[in-house]
DNA sequence: CTTATTGCAAAAGGTTTGCAACCGA
DNA sequence: TCGGTTGCAAACCTTTTGCAATAAG
Protein backbone atom coordinates (compact mmCIF):
# COMPACT_ATOMS: atom_id res chain seq x y z
CA UNK A 1 0.00 0.00 0.00
CA UNK A 2 1.38 3.28 -1.23
CA UNK A 3 1.61 3.73 -4.46
CA UNK A 4 3.93 6.00 -6.69
CA UNK A 5 2.68 9.27 -7.73
CA UNK A 6 4.17 11.81 -10.08
CA UNK A 7 2.54 14.67 -8.35
CA UNK A 8 4.58 13.05 -5.18
CA UNK A 9 7.85 12.99 -6.57
CA UNK A 10 7.61 16.14 -7.81
CA UNK A 11 6.75 18.27 -4.59
CA UNK A 12 9.75 16.06 -3.16
CA UNK A 13 11.59 16.64 -5.86
CA UNK A 14 10.91 20.66 -5.66
CA UNK A 15 11.60 21.00 -1.95
CA UNK A 16 15.43 19.29 -2.36
CA UNK A 17 16.18 22.07 -5.24
CA UNK A 18 14.77 24.90 -2.70
CA UNK A 19 16.41 26.60 0.69
CA UNK A 20 13.94 28.57 1.77
CA UNK A 21 11.66 26.87 3.29
CA UNK A 22 8.57 27.16 0.64
CA UNK A 23 4.70 27.14 2.26
CA UNK A 24 2.30 24.67 0.50
CA UNK A 25 1.09 27.83 -1.49
CA UNK A 26 4.69 28.15 -2.51
CA UNK A 27 4.89 24.71 -3.67
CA UNK A 28 2.21 24.74 -5.46
CA UNK A 29 2.73 27.93 -7.67
CA UNK A 30 5.37 26.53 -8.81
CA UNK A 31 4.54 23.47 -9.61
CA UNK A 32 1.43 24.10 -11.42
CA UNK A 33 3.60 25.45 -14.54
CA UNK A 34 4.49 21.44 -15.06
CA UNK A 35 1.01 20.08 -13.97
CA UNK A 36 -1.48 22.54 -14.75
CA UNK A 37 -4.18 20.61 -12.99
CA UNK A 38 -2.30 20.36 -9.91
CA UNK A 39 -5.19 20.62 -6.90
CA UNK A 40 -4.00 22.77 -3.48
CA UNK A 41 -5.31 19.58 -1.73
CA UNK A 42 -3.12 17.20 -3.52
CA UNK A 43 -0.19 20.03 -2.38
CA UNK A 44 -1.23 19.56 1.47
CA UNK A 45 -1.90 15.63 1.45
CA UNK A 46 1.40 14.47 0.25
CA UNK A 47 3.70 17.27 2.19
CA UNK A 48 1.74 15.90 5.38
CA UNK A 49 2.60 12.35 3.84
CA UNK A 50 6.37 13.23 3.31
CA UNK A 51 6.51 14.63 7.19
CA UNK A 52 5.31 11.59 8.37
CA UNK A 53 7.56 8.99 6.13
CA UNK A 54 10.16 11.26 7.66
CA UNK A 55 11.61 12.30 4.31
CA UNK A 56 10.77 16.30 4.35
CA UNK A 57 10.14 18.19 7.64
CA UNK A 58 6.83 20.42 8.99
CA UNK A 59 8.10 23.72 10.20
CA UNK A 60 4.77 25.46 11.98
CA UNK A 61 5.71 29.06 13.20
CA UNK A 62 3.15 30.48 15.06
CA UNK A 63 2.00 32.93 12.78
CA UNK A 64 1.34 32.03 9.14
CA UNK A 65 1.09 28.85 7.23
CA UNK A 66 3.35 25.97 7.83
CA UNK A 67 7.48 25.94 5.73
CA UNK A 68 8.39 23.14 4.50
CA UNK A 69 12.08 22.14 4.62
CA UNK A 70 13.09 19.60 2.26
CA UNK A 71 16.05 18.23 4.85
CA UNK A 72 15.04 15.73 6.87
CA UNK A 73 18.17 15.78 9.04
CA UNK A 74 17.47 17.42 12.34
CA UNK A 75 18.71 20.84 12.68
CA UNK A 76 17.49 24.41 13.40
CA UNK A 77 15.59 26.92 11.99
CA UNK A 78 15.85 31.28 12.09
CA UNK A 79 12.79 32.76 11.08
CA UNK A 80 12.83 36.71 10.42
CA UNK A 81 10.43 38.72 12.34
CA UNK A 82 10.42 41.46 9.37
CA UNK A 83 10.59 39.61 6.16
CA UNK A 84 9.14 36.44 7.24
CA UNK A 85 12.43 34.68 5.56
CA UNK A 86 13.32 31.45 7.05
CA UNK A 87 17.30 29.97 7.32
CA UNK A 88 18.42 26.95 8.48
CA UNK A 89 20.75 27.20 11.44
CA UNK A 90 23.35 23.89 11.40
CA UNK A 91 24.08 23.34 15.57
CA UNK A 92 25.19 20.19 16.03
CA UNK A 93 26.57 20.96 19.78
CA UNK A 94 22.83 21.73 20.34
CA UNK A 95 21.48 18.08 20.80
CA UNK A 96 22.11 17.32 24.09
CA UNK A 97 19.17 20.09 24.84
CA UNK A 98 17.05 17.08 24.63
CA UNK A 99 19.40 15.21 27.70
CA UNK A 100 18.84 18.18 29.46
CA UNK A 101 15.20 18.36 28.97
CA UNK A 102 15.32 14.55 30.10
CA UNK A 103 16.49 15.64 33.77
CA UNK A 104 14.02 17.40 34.84
CA UNK A 105 10.93 15.45 32.93
CA UNK A 106 10.18 11.34 33.58
CA UNK A 107 8.09 11.13 30.30
CA UNK A 108 9.52 10.12 27.08
CA UNK A 109 10.72 12.91 24.99
CA UNK A 110 11.34 12.08 21.27
CA UNK A 111 12.87 15.22 19.99
CA UNK A 112 12.66 19.13 20.02
CA UNK A 113 12.05 22.19 17.60
CA UNK A 114 13.90 25.33 17.83
CA UNK A 115 12.74 28.23 16.22
CA UNK A 116 15.26 31.12 16.73
CA UNK A 117 13.18 34.43 15.96
CA UNK A 118 15.14 38.23 15.37
CA UNK A 119 15.98 40.02 12.63
CA UNK A 120 17.94 38.93 9.43
CA UNK A 121 21.19 40.27 7.64
CA UNK A 122 18.84 41.36 4.90
CA UNK A 123 16.59 43.38 7.00
CA UNK A 124 19.55 44.96 8.92
CA UNK A 125 21.45 45.75 5.80
CA UNK A 126 17.94 47.61 4.79
CA UNK A 127 16.85 49.49 8.28
CA UNK A 128 20.88 50.92 8.37
CA UNK A 129 20.88 52.08 4.30
CA UNK A 130 17.03 53.92 5.48
CA UNK A 131 18.82 55.76 8.26
CA UNK B 1 -4.05 54.79 26.35
CA UNK B 2 -5.02 51.83 27.22
CA UNK B 3 -7.84 52.09 29.57
CA UNK B 4 -8.53 49.66 32.57
CA UNK B 5 -10.72 46.16 31.65
CA UNK B 6 -12.25 43.86 33.93
CA UNK B 7 -12.50 41.22 31.26
CA UNK B 8 -8.50 41.82 30.65
CA UNK B 9 -7.86 41.50 34.33
CA UNK B 10 -10.10 38.26 34.24
CA UNK B 11 -8.68 37.07 31.81
CA UNK B 12 -4.58 37.53 33.34
CA UNK B 13 -5.86 36.46 36.89
CA UNK B 14 -7.37 33.40 35.04
CA UNK B 15 -4.37 32.46 33.63
CA UNK B 16 -2.09 32.72 36.76
CA UNK B 17 -4.09 30.18 38.13
CA UNK B 18 -3.51 27.61 35.48
CA UNK B 19 -0.85 25.31 34.90
CA UNK B 20 -1.82 23.48 32.07
CA UNK B 21 -1.21 26.09 29.06
CA UNK B 22 -5.53 26.15 28.39
CA UNK B 23 -6.41 28.01 25.19
CA UNK B 24 -8.52 30.99 24.05
CA UNK B 25 -11.33 28.56 23.87
CA UNK B 26 -10.74 27.59 27.39
CA UNK B 27 -10.23 30.66 28.77
CA UNK B 28 -13.61 31.57 26.80
CA UNK B 29 -15.28 28.84 28.54
CA UNK B 30 -14.10 29.36 32.12
CA UNK B 31 -15.00 33.24 32.36
CA UNK B 32 -18.14 32.71 31.08
CA UNK B 33 -19.72 31.44 33.92
CA UNK B 34 -18.75 34.91 35.78
CA UNK B 35 -18.75 37.06 32.88
CA UNK B 36 -21.99 35.53 30.43
CA UNK B 37 -21.61 38.23 28.29
CA UNK B 38 -18.07 37.53 27.42
CA UNK B 39 -17.13 37.50 23.81
CA UNK B 40 -14.22 35.06 22.21
CA UNK B 41 -13.01 37.57 20.52
CA UNK B 42 -12.31 39.70 23.42
CA UNK B 43 -10.39 36.74 24.87
CA UNK B 44 -8.39 36.59 21.93
CA UNK B 45 -7.87 40.09 21.87
CA UNK B 46 -6.91 40.36 25.41
CA UNK B 47 -4.95 37.63 25.07
CA UNK B 48 -2.49 39.20 21.96
CA UNK B 49 -2.24 42.25 23.76
CA UNK B 50 -1.41 40.31 27.11
CA UNK B 51 1.33 38.72 25.42
CA UNK B 52 2.68 41.79 23.54
CA UNK B 53 3.25 43.59 27.00
CA UNK B 54 5.14 40.72 27.81
CA UNK B 55 2.46 39.42 31.17
CA UNK B 56 1.62 36.13 29.43
CA UNK B 57 3.44 33.72 27.10
CA UNK B 58 1.78 32.25 23.29
CA UNK B 59 2.54 29.08 22.68
CA UNK B 60 1.96 28.02 18.99
CA UNK B 61 1.68 23.90 18.66
CA UNK B 62 1.77 23.00 14.95
CA UNK B 63 -1.38 21.29 15.45
CA UNK B 64 -4.35 22.80 17.09
CA UNK B 65 -5.12 26.19 18.58
CA UNK B 66 -2.28 27.90 20.52
CA UNK B 67 -1.67 27.82 24.02
CA UNK B 68 -1.43 30.70 26.50
CA UNK B 69 0.90 30.61 29.27
CA UNK B 70 0.27 32.96 32.40
CA UNK B 71 4.03 32.60 33.74
CA UNK B 72 5.68 35.42 31.26
CA UNK B 73 9.71 34.37 32.28
CA UNK B 74 11.40 32.44 29.73
CA UNK B 75 11.47 28.46 29.84
CA UNK B 76 10.63 26.09 27.74
CA UNK B 77 7.85 23.68 26.96
CA UNK B 78 6.80 19.91 26.25
CA UNK B 79 3.61 18.91 24.25
CA UNK B 80 2.69 15.47 24.78
CA UNK B 81 1.91 13.75 21.20
CA UNK B 82 -0.35 11.73 22.40
CA UNK B 83 -2.78 13.65 24.85
CA UNK B 84 -1.98 17.05 23.67
CA UNK B 85 -1.05 18.45 27.18
CA UNK B 86 1.69 20.73 27.44
CA UNK B 87 4.16 20.83 30.29
CA UNK B 88 6.73 23.98 31.81
CA UNK B 89 10.27 22.46 31.69
CA UNK B 90 12.49 24.55 33.43
CA UNK B 91 16.07 24.49 32.09
CA UNK B 92 18.26 27.58 33.12
CA UNK B 93 21.05 26.39 31.58
CA UNK B 94 19.81 26.52 27.99
CA UNK B 95 19.78 29.96 27.34
CA UNK B 96 23.64 29.71 25.51
CA UNK B 97 21.32 27.85 22.85
CA UNK B 98 21.47 31.69 21.54
CA UNK B 99 25.02 32.14 21.85
CA UNK B 100 25.64 29.04 20.03
CA UNK B 101 23.11 29.75 17.37
CA UNK B 102 24.73 33.46 16.96
CA UNK B 103 28.10 32.02 15.83
CA UNK B 104 26.51 30.53 12.85
CA UNK B 105 24.48 33.29 11.86
CA UNK B 106 25.14 37.62 11.12
CA UNK B 107 21.39 38.50 11.93
CA UNK B 108 20.28 40.05 14.89
CA UNK B 109 18.64 36.65 17.07
CA UNK B 110 16.05 38.49 19.75
CA UNK B 111 15.15 35.20 20.83
CA UNK B 112 14.23 31.67 20.94
CA UNK B 113 10.98 29.11 21.40
CA UNK B 114 11.98 25.23 21.83
CA UNK B 115 9.22 22.94 22.27
CA UNK B 116 10.26 19.79 23.12
CA UNK B 117 7.46 16.53 21.88
CA UNK B 118 7.10 12.72 22.91
CA UNK B 119 4.94 11.02 25.14
CA UNK B 120 4.07 11.95 28.77
CA UNK B 121 3.72 10.41 31.78
CA UNK B 122 0.36 9.53 31.99
CA UNK B 123 0.43 8.91 28.56
CA UNK B 124 3.36 5.99 29.47
CA UNK B 125 1.19 4.69 32.30
CA UNK B 126 -1.59 4.32 30.46
CA UNK B 127 -0.16 2.32 27.69
CA UNK B 128 2.09 0.18 30.19
CA UNK B 129 -1.79 -0.84 31.89
CA UNK B 130 -3.36 -1.74 28.91
CA UNK B 131 -0.23 -4.83 28.21
C1' DC C 1 -16.23 64.16 26.24
C1' DT C 2 -13.04 61.23 24.25
C1' DT C 3 -11.45 57.04 22.91
C1' DA C 4 -10.23 52.29 24.38
C1' DT C 5 -12.83 48.23 24.83
C1' DT C 6 -16.68 45.22 24.18
C1' DG C 7 -20.03 41.93 21.95
C1' DC C 8 -21.78 40.30 17.97
C1' DA C 9 -21.55 38.53 13.53
C1' DA C 10 -19.25 38.10 9.51
C1' DA C 11 -14.92 37.30 7.19
C1' DA C 12 -10.39 35.72 6.68
C1' DG C 13 -6.65 32.41 6.45
C1' DG C 14 -4.87 27.97 6.36
C1' DT C 15 -5.82 23.23 6.12
C1' DT C 16 -8.72 19.13 5.79
C1' DT C 17 -12.35 16.26 3.93
C1' DG C 18 -16.08 13.92 0.91
C1' DC C 19 -16.61 12.09 -3.30
C1' DA C 20 -16.45 10.51 -8.00
C1' DA C 21 -12.97 9.92 -11.49
C1' DC C 22 -8.40 8.32 -12.32
C1' DC C 23 -4.19 5.83 -12.34
C1' DG C 24 -0.64 2.46 -10.77
C1' DA C 25 0.64 -2.22 -9.50
C1' DT D 1 -9.29 -5.43 -10.82
C1' DC D 2 -8.28 -3.33 -6.34
C1' DG D 3 -7.35 0.35 -3.77
C1' DG D 4 -4.27 4.37 -3.34
C1' DT D 5 -4.30 9.06 -5.39
C1' DT D 6 -6.22 13.05 -7.62
C1' DG D 7 -9.03 17.32 -8.52
C1' DC D 8 -12.67 19.93 -7.23
C1' DA D 9 -15.54 22.10 -4.05
C1' DA D 10 -17.25 22.43 0.24
C1' DA D 11 -16.39 22.20 5.07
C1' DC D 12 -13.60 23.06 8.96
C1' DC D 13 -11.11 25.27 12.67
C1' DT D 14 -8.84 28.99 14.57
C1' DT D 15 -8.23 33.69 14.62
C1' DT D 16 -9.15 38.38 13.04
C1' DT D 17 -11.98 42.30 11.77
C1' DG D 18 -15.90 45.85 11.03
C1' DC D 19 -19.09 48.19 13.48
C1' DA D 20 -22.25 50.23 16.66
C1' DA D 21 -22.81 50.27 21.67
C1' DT D 22 -20.51 50.62 26.10
C1' DA D 23 -17.48 51.99 29.70
C1' DA D 24 -13.08 54.00 31.58
C1' DG D 25 -10.48 58.14 32.60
Amino acid sequence: MLKHSKQRDAIEQFLATRYDHPTAETVYMNLREEYPKLSLATVYRNLSLLAELGNIQKIPTGNGPDRFDGRPEPHNHFLCDECGSMIDLQMNSIDHVDEIAAQTFDGVIKGHSILFYGICLECLKKEKEQK
